[in-house]
DNA sequence: TCGTTTTATGAAATCAGTTTCATATTTATC
DNA sequence: GATAAATATGAAACTGATTTCATAAAACGA
């Protein structure tokens, strides 16, 4: 592996000058210059990171927290953030909190030892002053997930308007009975409370009570699904459609009313969240709400990346909008 | 940030001594040793990783290449390999090689500046000797896909018994007509070519001959799925099954088939591979070919930890078993 | 033409660790 | 009790870059 004393010996000037090539520094002249990057393709001379990194320079990789990989939503969440990375000379560091609090803070120290220039946190598990307290080690972006009465930057979609629009789907349908599914372990903030206030709000547009007994929380996969479908197949009082907080949960739910002998969506109509692709191959194929992922993706490394150059934000708060998707199950 | 002379000063021990009791070398006296934990605790000293990678140390952090992250099978090895990496306190990079020679070479070159200590590749785009050249950097692992002919450690299944079992379940039901889809560009080696091996050999069990206007090439996603639905749809002289290489191509050949009318198994039987859980969510729920993904993960770190700590392997080749899962679609 | 900028370069310090070499004690062996 | 080996520690070199400080030459202004 060439070292920059190799460039400056071979080239006979100083590891100085050389330096000044490689970060395009001004007073440098123009043969000189051209002699370096010369001597630097010949050498296939690449300046190696950490001993920038030491110098307490940017390392070029950003980190990027998710939950779990394996659910589709964050699977493509960390696609297109990969993608817009790359394009802009990044990599990824991608990390799973596993919804820990421990493997949060275990990434976030990553921050602090200059492993990742900056992070992108799609999820959120320990309390907001923690996670603040890091910020003086590298810009964080929350990406899908938000805090309220934090001032960290973040992208989002309108989780509010989206819940809102599904149950208003649900209602010019003609159902009054909605039961409704959250992950909801955050019911005082971030974005499943805009779902809670989005869905509220549709249903008091028709002067229609939630009902209680058909709330469930704490779901999220299509194990989840079926079990919810289980529970409401043996009530007496049923509701006769469904808000999902998933296309997972919504595919359980679908699964399971088959092999209960229901129809769908004349025994229970189903709306799922983020149109998966499992979305259209289901059958009935799933009304859902569909969640600009690619867009997500594209504005947080931008506005990370923005971040970490010192460009002023237009705004701290991006929020995309969502778009309903109505297929068969509604 | 303390650093290890802020250690050092506050023991009254040089930093050499500090370093010692941080690397475990013997020859160190107890009370120095606890010394030197209670004054990194009390200064929550964590050694600078990129100073320590800038000695040649291991960095703690392996790579991952991926074709596509969105694709399930590879979500789920990413996510056990990342786990396993874990609880060896290693850190994973993961790298979306998108199929593309240069994302791939890019990503071989953080093994030579030292950012990863180690590769595990679940895919391979450029040459043997291209991707050998760079073992002199760090050891690297295939995982699921190999090259014959190469000594580079590999941790895979058995792809010609999956294929034979998978086609010998169609032809043990009563099916002769077997059509037969492949990613396929590596036709004279790797995994692709075992399974072509497998389909072959089934079917000469039977003394049948490969119909090759029923043979696909170049399938992967959900779309190709359909796309070869519709081609089938549309032949005089019809396949009776289809033998797919994946489970997103079978539901895409479901969905479509659905679309046309047609009723799986009775007029085409479909076989997936891998067990994803959109298996069981689709309709016929699809027989599949199960990987055992979190055994792969677990073994490919285990054996790449082993290399970067020059302990010696059992096998360069292990080879893990496949199971057929029967559902209602054969 | 002389003093002041501007341009151009290099020597040496610096980042935060690890390792080599030297050296001082102990402990073991004959 | 003398010599060899094992134990314990520190000073300084080293990893590969960037940056500061110093300095020389060229360009500029009066």
């Amino acid at each position: 592996m060439a070292t920059i004393s190799d460039v400056a010996e071979k080239t006979g000037l100083s590891k100085a000058t050389v330096s000044r090539v490689i970060n395009n520094h001004p007073y440098i002249s123009k043969e000189k210059r051209e002699l370096v990057y010369k001597a630097m393709e010949e050498l296939g001379y690449h300046p190696n990171p950490s001993a920038r990194r030491l110098r307490g320079q940017l390392t070029n990789t950003i980190g990027v927290i998710v939950p779990r990989i394996v659910n589709p939503f964050f699977s493509y969440l960390v696609d297109a953030l990969e993608q817009v990375a790359y394009e802009n000379n990044y990599q990824v560091l991608m990390f799973q909190s596993d919804e820990k609090k421990d493997k949060e803070l275990y990434f976030l120290n990553l921050l602090k030892t200059k492993q990742v220039d900056g992070l992108i946190m799609t999820s959120i598990e320990n309390d907001r002053e923690v996670i603040e307290s890091y910020t003086k080690f590298g810009p964080i972006l929350l990406c899908n997930e938000y805090m309220s009465q934090s001032d960290l930057p973040v992208v989002r979609v309108d989780q509010m308007k989206a819940a809102y629009l599904g149950t208003k789907h649900l209602l010019d349908r003609g159902y009054r009975r909605i039961a409704y599914c959250t992950g909801g372990l955050f019911v005082d903030d971030g974005k499943d409370k805009d779902r809670n206030v989005g869905f509220q709000k549709a249903l008091n547009d028709y002067d229609i009570q939630i009902n209680t007994s058909w709330v469930f929380i704490n779901k999220h996969t299509i194990e989840d699904g079926k079990q919810v479908m289980r529970q409401i197949a043996e009530m007496r009082d049923r509701p006769d459609a469904i808000f999902t907080g998933s296309d997972e949960i919504a595919a359980g739910v679908l699964r399971e009313a088959k092999s209960l002998g229901l129809n769908i969506p004349e025994d229970l109509a189903v709306i799922g969240f983020d149109d998966q692709p499992i979305a259209e191959m289901i059958d009935p194929a799933l009304t859902t709400i569909r969640q600009p992922i690619k867009e997500m993706g594209r504005e947080s490394v931008d506005t990370l990346l923005r971040l970490l150059k010192n460009h002023p934000l237009d705004q701290t708060d991006q929020e995309l909008s969502v778009e309903l998707v109505v297929r068969s199950s509604t």
